[in-house]
DNA sequence: GATGAATGAGCGTTCATTCAT
DNA sequence: CATGAATGAACGCTCATTCAT
């Protein structure tokens, strides 16, 4: 039976690597060496480099949005939810910079435009709480009557660059100034 | 002496290689045989691949702030100026797709972050005009009194998140939805 | 005790599939995944892949030979037994397509020289109908006096090129046509 | 400008190794360490090894037609021009025995299964004096009225087979002996 | 100064074989 | 005995860089 263990030091060893150094500053037999794999076990877990590093963002999301989602309460007000993804969001990320640098990496990358194309497209089930939560909000007239696109880049532009800043060491985000750019950005969403 | 076209002829096929297919989509060979030259040849102008990969962000720059910078009145409001900086932000990169995806590419890779730390650390002369516009706004209470680096993240976040999706064509920007869309960013910082 | 129907599969498999795809067309896993039976068993069983394309070789001359032998009576006229002999072998190859691509494979590889050569240097046992055949038609004078080796060329050249384009599929050889091709290799070594 | 003796020097070590050792025992790094090359100069004159391999087959065929087609007279009888042609062919064999290795392993490969189906359906341009030949021959009812690929098989299953066993040390072919073999082969595709 | 043929380290991937279970 | 997960050497191929012309 393939270790399941064996599996983990891969993803933790790709992750780590790629995260550090880009897709192609990862090769696949310093992947291996890193996780005390040889170069051809891999290849048991993953089909080949592209399926790793889909998968990899795949255990990524599953393990992102359930911290993030948790006392997530769909009956506050919609201000109050905007401010508890936001926040979560980037507490996620400060505390998982791995995982961050990864997500940009990924998203970065043809993979990730794809990745996009298919769930904007609605080809891909993923992660509807914003989707539900901006519509909902412009609705209500709320959060401004702009594309859904948009919103998304005016929430999430933000603190992705401010997620990037802090774990760069450019700023350092404490919890107050996390609440403060995340007002900042519910500023530029609201009506 | 070094012919100044050939130079530039290498700059435009390194930038259209690069941003098309990325760092690593475009070999010296291909950009030499785009350029109309030998591939020796570039190593006449350029040290190596990382420094043309480097002053073509230096080049891009120096082409990018004088349009966006016309027009520009040092003596209009903040809020005016703001909204002129980054509407003329947004339609230079959605009227020059290929700078901006090789802006986004070098932003996002271990150059871009070189790049930005030697800027923030004050090591590199950059175009300071945003810098001034944000202390001074901050000075006289109109924008949030947030680090510069937040502020920076709350402006340009979304500037460049949409720009990525109209050139993907996951949203279409008309000179309106910019006009509401840079709006939106000033309600993100604006006291 | 090693169950002898594991290793008939094991053969079964790998005749198939060399048969199919070539020696490195049919990796060690491949066949043992045909065989319903671990990778590591086919090694309880021939020491490594080498033995095991050299084994399959011998289990097939030995299915092979006795139904080309059946009927053939040692009293018949020379022709007549050549005859028999030459049809008898078409039709094996037409009606077992894998047993001849195997056996092609096998004899065009460094595997099929060393077995003929030890053949015919005598260091084998081999079936030796064909030599005596030959040798007793050179005797009685009915066989042109060539060396054994021409004799077998002129004999069974034709007969696997024949058998060949036939399981190619470039042409079809019913039962007249192979009478007639095999009639005209006996002109070609009657005397 | 490249180097013509670069390219013979490649020819020259993939024909040999490949006619030693067969397509996978020889490594595109051991046919450019014996051309006394970098392994990425190989790629500066053959697309890939497939590339290689074929043009190889090419290069060959044309060294091959015009020595077997020298003094070769359209207006001999039928019979005279076989004996012509089988006996350049193998004489050509037996002095270049290493371009004979390379063509068999060629034709004895999904390569020569291709090439051959394309010159049967027609598709190629070959050397056609054989086929000509047959046919002419067919018509003056001096050759048996077989199938093409019969008169082929007949014809050449013997010539390649005897070359083979000459070049392996298995029979001695001197000039008698190359026309008393050319000479059966005659016998065999004569009425 | 300009060239582009030549290079070889390094890539992603395969597969015969081993050995702990 | 049987297994199949693990291995790592070896493969075909790419490409940044060099240097003789």
């Amino acid at each position: 039976m393939t270790k399941p263990d064996k599996r983990a030091e891969i993803v933790r060893a790709a992750l780590e690597l790629i995260a550090e150094n880009g897709f192609h500053g990862a090769p696949m037999a310093a992947i291996a060496e890193h996780a005390n794999v040889g170069a051809g076990t891999i290849y048991r877990y993953f089909e080949n480099k592209d399926v790793l590093i889909t998968e990899l963002y795949q255990d990524l999301e599953e393990r992102m949005f359930p911290g993030i989602l948790e006392e997530y309460a769909a009956d506050k007000p919609v201000r109050e939810r905007f401010l508890h993804l936001g926040t979560s969001l980037m507490h996620f990320f400060i505390e998982n910079p791995l995982d961050f640098r990864y997500l940009e990496q990924f998203h970065n990358s043809p993979y990730g435009v794809e990745h996009r194309r298919d769930k904007i497209l609605g080809k891909k089930e993923g992660c509807n709480v914003f989707r539900e939560l901006f519509e909902h909000g412009v609705s209500l007239q709320v959060i401004k009557d702009l594309p859904l696109v948009i919103l998304f880049a005016l929430s999430f532009g933000p603190i992705l660059a401010v997620a990037r800043d802090h774990i760069l060491g450019f700023v350092n985000m404490d919890s107050a100034m996390i609440a403060r750019t995340v007002d900042a950005c519910w500023d530029g969403i609201k009506r």
